[in-house]
Formats: C-alpha cells, structure tokens, sequence
DNA sequence: ATTGGTTCCTGCTGGC
DNA sequence: TGCCAGCAGGAACCAA
C-alpha cells in the first residue's frame, strides 16, 4: 500500500476530482451513500497511510479511505492517452481535474472504500484499535514484547493481527520471521528482549526493502501500481516450499562433523488458515 | 479475554 | 486436452 500510496501521490495531491463513476456498490463493504457525489468535485489535499488504508483528505474534511483487500489495483492512466475499456472488475474509476484516470480494480472484491469525517478517524471501526506502525521510531522491540505479553497464540499468527502491530500481511509475517531466526510456532509471548529487537529489526528491513523494490517499478513508468513489483523475485522463504535455506547454506549449517547432514529445506505449514513458509533448521 | 474457525470472492492450479 | 474442485488470502465476524 506504501508503494501505492507514493505511486498516487503526484497525481492526487492538490488536485480536485472531476468525476467519480461507481460501477458497482457492493466491495467488501457497501459503499456510501451518494458516494460520487460526496467526491465528485473535492480537491485531495494529503494522501497518507495508516496501515493498509490509504487516507485521502479531501477539502471538506472528508477522509476517503481505501483498502486494497488481496487483488485490488489501482490504475494510473496517464491523460491524453485512448486507454483500453474498462474491465468486469473495474469498480470505481474517478478522473482528476487534469485528466489523469485512476481505475479501482479488484476482482476478488475484498478491498473497500468508504468515507468518514477527519473528527471521527481516529475513532472509525476500520482504524482505532490498529497497533503501531512497524516503520514507526517508536516501534521497538520493548513495544513489541509489551504487545504480545500473556499471548499464548503462535508468533506468526500474533504478527498478522493488526492490533499487534499494524500493516504487516502474511508474506511480510513469514519473511520476517525468517530473517529474525524465530520459528512461527513459537508462543508469541517468548518474543521479548533481545529476541523482540530481532524481530524488529528484521520487520523494519524487510518492510523497507519490499518498499524500495516497489517503488523502483514506480520510478520507471507511470501504470497499474500495486504490483508486487520486483520484490517478489527476492522473498527468501515465502512460496518457496522445498527450495534449500540460503541462510543455511551460507552459514554451513547443512555440515555437521565435515559431513553434510540433512539439507535444511523451506517447509510450509497452515496456520490460522494461512500458508507459513519458514525453516525449522534455524529459525528456533 | 483470547483464540481458532468460517466467510466473503474469483483466478489460478493440480489432479484426473 | 480439458474440466473442475480446491486453494489462496485480509480481516470482520462468530463461537467456544
């Protein structure tokens, strides 16, 4: 959302919305009331983040607030251009004042936009009770352990409740787990001190990394942004069941006595109903 | 209170 | 070769 959000910025900010076209009304949420009109001429003055939210502050006080859910897109088709029709899966197309066209698309629908007063942000049901920001100064490790203190549930799980902390997914969960040297099964409670400032760190490292990969892909061309862009060659375990640990190999774990033991390999195993990919090897 | 399971949706994949 | 059941995933919601 991060890479979205700084893919948009330049062709938001300051300018009014012209038009807005609903094209259907029901996301993951139904949409607002009158929902174009409130919209429609509007200028945006800021486009922040909070979490996985993209806020647009418009110039009524209105914030527009924007999830993208798993398969939601946003669409950047430049001005002066013929672009290709809209699509099945295109729900709301809006034009600034200077042409440009955003297209929403989402084809699993669990993405969502809504609107709500900037007094009442704080206190939306989407957005209070969101934890910390992990690329936040004040996200440290001892906010961290503070946070999981008494939790019984696994690590991994514990880093995709976003009461935790804020923002991290499920890719993001296992590769951090990864670089922190922390097993997913572990009781999230245990994750303090020294062990917390890992995860931290490597929360921190793995969120900035995928952020810059993004934000390359947006440098070069103006288009659909949202990708995944070229961060998702560089995951070093997710998806990657059965390839050979690279922190393994590199430290020469796989050798015991001069003798290669077992190749440590990516495992995946289902946790809340969701993927982990992790290595038992050393990730402890 | 905390936590695990279910649900929404559709594109993709793997197995037959 | 083609079909289709099952899976994937963010997060609200429900149940225990």
């Amino acid at each position: 959302m991060e890479t979205v959000r700084r893919g948009l910025e330049g062709v938001l900010v300051g300018k009014r919305i012209a038009r807005l076209d609903q094209r259907r009304p029901d996301l993951r949420i139904p949409l607002p009331d009158n929902f174009p009109a409130r919209i429609e001429g509007r200028r945006v003055v800021a486009l922040e983040r909070r979490a996985k939210y993209m806020l647009a502050r418009l110039d009524d006080d209105q914030v527009w607030l924007i999830h993208l859910g798993m398969s939601g897109r946003m669409g950047i088709l430049p001005a002066g251009h013929d672009h290709p029709p809209a699509g099945p899966h295109d729900h709301v197309i809006f034009e600034t004042e200077d042409g440009v066209m955003v297209r929403f698309t989402d084809a699993r629908r669990f993405g969502l936009m809504t609107l709500c007063s900037s007094a009442d942000l704080a206190e939306h049901p989407l957005i209070k009770g969101l934890g910390p920001e992990p690329l936040a100064e004040d996200f440290t490790g001892e906010r961290l352990a503070a946070a999981l203190k008494g939790k019984r549930t696994p690590i991994k799980a514990a880093l995709l409740d976003q009461r935790v902390v804020a923002g991290i997914g499920n890719i993001y969960a296992c590769e951090s787990l990864y670089y922190a040297g922390i097993s997913p099964k572990r009781s999230a409670h245990t994750v303090r001190g020294e062990r917390a400032g890992r995860l931290v760190a490597a929360i921190k490292q793995v969120l900035t990394a995928a952020i810059a990969a993004g934000g390359s892909t947006l440098r070069d061309h103006i288009q659909p942004s949202g990708e995944l862009g070229y961060f998702q060659h560089s995951f070093a375990v997710y998806d990657r069941e059965g390839d050979t640990c690279r922190h393994c190999e590199t430290v020469g774990s796989a050798v015991v006595n001069g003798a290669p033991a077992a190749v440590p390999v990516i495992r995946r195993l289902v946790q809340s109903g969701r993927s982990t990919f992790y290595c038992a090897l050393h990730q402890r």
